[in-house]
DNA sequence: GTAAATGATACTAAATTAGTATCAGTTTTA
DNA sequence: TAAAACTGATACTAATTTAGTATCATTTAC
């Protein structure tokens, strides 16, 4: 059972590059390298994520994409959105013939407890809370443990 | 986003009808009319169960399913585990390379933490309390509700 | 011995996810 | 002004997972 697939993946990761450059523009072929991420999947990863307003574009020479809003108001929920459609745990588990004659269902109030939990969970993390962890560990692992790498 | 497939909500449905008829045995076949549910798609769910011994079968003319467990200990995280294997987020959301250098990940570390709860919550959710769940459901409906069927 | 079952397993179909390729247009820069 | 470095748009293929079907052998009740 895999939660998150490729396309929410590459996308978070691309937009935690994004976020480190808050000012330039970073190409999608730069991305792709640093992070290991097929080229072309990347692209259309990042137009989409144009089309929703998360990133802005430059085309042509020196062109590229740059974050078009503040990091910390990114939520994973709304990457996940996108890529993978709302969280829904089943279109609806039981729905047929063990609800359907039986009103509107305790079991299915179990599973979107859950629904709601996760969701909102996803909604609390952030790019920018993402960023800042990794800053975290970057300085907090200066000399002491870098030796482990 | 989908998170449970027709192999485990067929699953839990079925085990729901046999914890129902407690001490009989019900054929694939009723239960796959019950319920709606392709027949020879639930043999096979139901040999699984058999195998990982949630239930137990009698072959031959008035043969069929049975719970082997009480419906109080079988849990919905274990029939997850058994058709969409264990619950896990991303196999590694920036595993490699945001990751790998930067020691083990404060990001992971909050996509596991979510990933402990749903399993938590699947865990106490049991085919005996979806049970109860249901026969509240039946009594509480008595006259009152019923005509709105 | 026949009907009603399961055991085992191979197969097909559909849907989703992952990845590739191509061509047109834009911008920088030499 | 032309080449290089980009994105926009979109069609295509491949791989994987999920869903569903079919078949034959064996067991058991009656």
């Amino acid at each position: 059972m895999k939660v998150l697939t490729k396309n929410t993946d590459y996308a978070v990761r691309a937009l935690l590059v994004l976020g480190a450059h808050e000012d330039d523009y970073v190409s999608a072929k730069k991305i792709s390298e640093e992070q290991g991420i097929p080229y072309q999947f990347l692209r259309r990863i990042l137009q989409e994520l144009c089309r929703h307003g998360f990133v802005r574009t430059k085309e042509g020479a020196r062109g590229g994409f740059m974050l078009d809003r503040g990091p910390e108001s990114i939520k994973i929920r709304e990457v996940i959105e996108i890529f993978q459609g709302k969280v829904e745990l089943s279109e609806c588990m039981f729905r047929k013939q063990i609800c359907s004659n039986r009103a509107n269902c305790v079991l299915r109030h179990e599973i979107m407890r859950i629904e709601q939990m996760v969701n909102r969970e996803f909604e609390q993390i952030t790019i920018g809370k993402l960023l800042g962890d990794l800053k975290v560990l970057e300085n907090g692992m200066g000399r002491e443990k870098m030796k482990n790498e």
